[in-house]
DNA sequence: CCCATTCCTTGATCTATGTCAAGAAAAATA
DNA sequence: TATTTTTCTTGACATAGATCAAGGAATGGG
């Protein structure tokens, strides 16, 4: 649970309520509810009715879909700051995907219809909404870009290089996730993604150290990853 | 050309401005600008700056990402009255993708500036396009599912039984674009697409006439392209 | 209305990646 | 720390779908 400061606090520097006027920002506290969840639990289902989104205080959560055989394909992985859920507080449509906590998490909720009141009184935060809806379906486009024109070497090179970036660092980078949902993620199999590992690691590309990936040779990593694997 | 009765007309009945007031109406129709596209006619690049979005009146324009060497992934088709090119407007990045015009396209033209000032003196307007945004969020997560998790031939099924949804009939459909378009669509190859058409009429599912398809078992079209296809 | 261009189909072949299986490693929990 | 559970790796094998090639059908611009 946080208190009332806590709360300010932390909206003031998510992405979603940063650079809000105080007074509304106290509006928004007060609307939000904190919710807690455990590693493994479930937040939403795919189908639910949706009466508010989240916005993630501290932890890690994954929303993704689904297929009958039991096949996962995460959509996105979401940290700390970052809203989530909003998708169906603005067309009254049921979630589009499923959303698990991967490790113990808080979130703030907020009902939907005292926040769409709070947006109908203040312009800016529904431009601030729209840039962080925006930002969401860019990455949707370079998601379905991935899984339709990139084999998977090319996808995983270009997310251990993603990381790099957010991490600030081309020397090395630190698998936030396990590796069989970095394959979910990639919209791979956890074997082909580890396959494909082994093969970076022959070629002096990587080096790969439980959760610590090297990178050997940043500059060629994209680069060959996009020519044909020859050796077995 | 559209004279300024028109545009109020067009605008009333787009996904984006009806339920508008009327005086706003009148503002967001001034600030709009034809601009016409013959077929085939690139609408803007993926990287291109953007200053603005598009309303289509008329015509047919596909959105879609390209690998190197030359293979596309269509992201999205859209017709009369809905809107494209959003995304940057919200966050001032360029054109996550390209854009084409079909068949001879008439669209209106928003200033990115004139339209962020309307959008922030009317709060309806704002809540209007979070609503187009987060149904397009929900396409995308779809499209990524469809990618990721089906098989061609379930993703054509769905894609029929959408189209025969979408025409208000359940025993043919009309398919609005050339097969090698459905086939970007569905992130497959034309070979393998006209493969499967021919497949699934052998099962005496559908009837392929042109760009009519009759939908003979539409009941079993989905259930049955689930199951591997065993027969060559 | 016709010719040129674009679009579609079918066969033959190839390959990236999925699946099944089983042992090894790592991590969580008691 | 031990032990139970989860995660990862590697081998053997199967296959959906891509690619190349070439003939045939449809379409639309002049």
């Amino acid at each position: 649970m946080l208190d009332a400061q806590q709360k300010i606090t932390f909206l003031n520097q998510s992405v979603l309520f940063q650079g809000i006027h105080p007074a509304l920002l106290q509006r928004v506290a007060d609307i939000a509810l904190t919710r807690s969840f455990a590693r493994g639990s479930s937040i939403f289902f795919e189908g639910d009715a949706a009466n508010g989104f989240y916005l993630l205080v501290q932890g890690q959560v994954k929303v993704f879909k689904m297929s009958l055989e039991g096949k996962e394909q995460i959509l996105h992985i979401f940290g700390p700051g970052q809203p989530f859920g909003e998708v169906p507080v603005f067309h009254g449509e049921p979630f589009p995907a499923h959303a698990v906590s991967l490790i113990a998490s808080t979130t703030l909720f907020f009902p939907r219809q005292e926040f769409i009141a709070l947006l109908k009184a203040a312009p800016d935060l529904a431009l601030s909404m729209l840039a962080v809806l925006s930002r969401r379906l860019r990455q949707f486009a370079s998601q379905v870009e991935s899984l339709s024109l990139k084999e998977v070497p090319e996808r995983l090179a270009q997310h251990l290089l993603y990381l790099a970036e957010k991490q600030g660092r081309s020397d090395a980078v630190l698998l936030d996730i396990p590796k069989g949902q970095l394959a979910s993620l990639l919209g791979t199999s956890p074997e082909t993604l580890s396959r494909i590992f082994a093969q970076m690691s022959n070629q002096g590309l990587i080096r790969v150290e439980g959760k610590t990936i090297w990178l050997l040779r940043p500059q060629e990593l994209l680069r060959s990853s996009l020519s044909r694997q020859i050796f077995s």
